[in-house]
DNA sequence: AAGCGCGCATCAGAAAAGCA
DNA sequence: TGCTTTTCTGATGCGCGCTT
């Protein structure tokens, strides 16, 4: 399913009539609400908003701006039939947050509700009136400019998160290349989700390669090379020394899980910023070393860069990959189920539930 | 059963703090 | 120094227990 992004939400609010002041969603709130500018494609967006109660009027007030980051922070949020609340998501902060929610509501595939909320007091767990949400209902669009109530009846919310990932302290060594769009924080993000990945297969009994350059980074206070199921040479793998001309093309892709010694569940390529063109190259470069060998070839990318995967895997000289999209909420998904549930006895057509087919072929 | 009023949650916006 | 983000504040109105 794509990812709603803050493309999509200041593309929908830019459609919104200029025309009108617009009332907050909480019939309560007396302040009016105009669209002065919205900058596409991701914000800011301009608004100015009084109180006539107050003997304010248009004339007399400021623009303010609704930021480009807030913006994708709401955006991040929104999932298909998921209620969201943007003061929880935003921590209760952002001046302009109501304003933010009553656009999204006026525009066509935003609905407002008020789910239950569910309370558990030492252990006795009760539904009360929830706070208000907002829905993601894009296949019922209602009509634009027109703040509309989706009735939720059956629906309350949880407020206990799902799952929350917490990583422990990594150490980057000095020579790993920072430079370019690469800072320290985008470098430390890469490593987190292919730290990840190892102790995903580690779970899963898989033994894993790491990049020949990443295999310095220290973890728990000792480097990457000496963690358990880290395979320290690939020469010794006899999956990859069966083809001549493997090693070299296996040796500087991200992360691969070997099964036994027999199969390879999945060679991955993380790509943080940088553009998939490179990680699907050398994932080809090993394809074309081992044609006949059935694997899944997967590139690993934030959730916001699915579109630009998918195009670039579905350019002709890549075809052959046939490759797999994971994104960074379903990595820290399935790391959070092996965390905290010790998973085991997955098949290959659960890693499948995982990693994505994006090829139209 | 209806009315009253205290306490509390919610809300938008002001004020303060952070940051480049 | 000016914009962004976080924290605080005051207004509002509802829930609920108490009184009539």
């Amino acid at each position: 399913m794509a990812k709603y992004t803050a493309y999509n939400l200041v593309r929908a609010v830019s459609l919104l009539p200029r025309n009108t002041n617009y009332n907050y969603v909480n019939p309560r709130t007396p302040g009016l609400i105009h669209i002065e500018n919205v900058n596409l494609p991701a914000g800011p967006i301009q608004i100015r908003r009084w109180n006539p109660r107050k003997g304010e009027n248009y004339v007399g007030s400021s623009v303010e701006s609704i930021s480009s980051e807030m913006i994708w922070r709401v955006a991040n949020a929104v999932n298909l039939g998921e209620p969201i609340n943007l003061d929880r998501i935003l921590g209760g902060s952002y001046n302009t947050r109501s304003v933010l929610e009553t656009l999204m509501a006026l525009t066509p595939e935003f609905y407002y509700c008020y789910p239950g909320r569910i309370k558990d007091i030492d252990g006795h767990s009760s539904i009360e009136h929830g706070h208000k949400h907002l829905i993601w209902l894009p296949d019922e669009p209602h009509e634009q400019g027109v703040l509309t109530e989706k009735q939720v009846p059956n629906m309350a919310i949880s407020e206990i998160p799902l799952q929350s990932v917490t990583y422990d302290n990594l150490i980057l060594p000095d020579n790993m290349a920072v430079g370019g769009d690469m800072n320290i924080e985008v470098v430390r993000r890469h490593t987190q989700i292919q730290i990840a990945l190892y102790l995903i297969g580690l779970q899963l009994g898989y033994r894993t390669w790491i990049a020949q350059n990443d295999k310095g980074i220290i973890y728990k206070d000792k480097p990457l090379i000496e963690q358990p199921g880290i395979i320290p040479a690939l020469g010794t793998e006899n999956i990859i020394s069966a083809f001549p001309g493997a090693e070299p093309s296996a040796r500087f892709i991200d992360c691969i899980w070997f099964q036994n010694h027999r199969f390879m569940p999945a060679v991955m390529e993380v790509e943080h910023t940088t553009g998939v063109t490179s990680g699907l190259t050398r994932m080809k470069g090993l394809q074309d070393a081992m044609p006949a060998f059935n694997t899944r070839y997967v590139i690993v990318a934030p959730d916001n860069d699915r579109e630009k995967v998918v195009e670039e895997a579905n350019r002709q000289q890549f075809l052959s990959l046939d490759a797999r999209y994971f994104s960074y909420s379903s990595v820290e998904e399935l790391y959070y189920i092996c965390t905290h549930r010790n998973l085991h006895g997955v098949t290959q057509e659960f890693l499948d539930c995982y990693m994505e087919k994006v090829c139209v072929n």
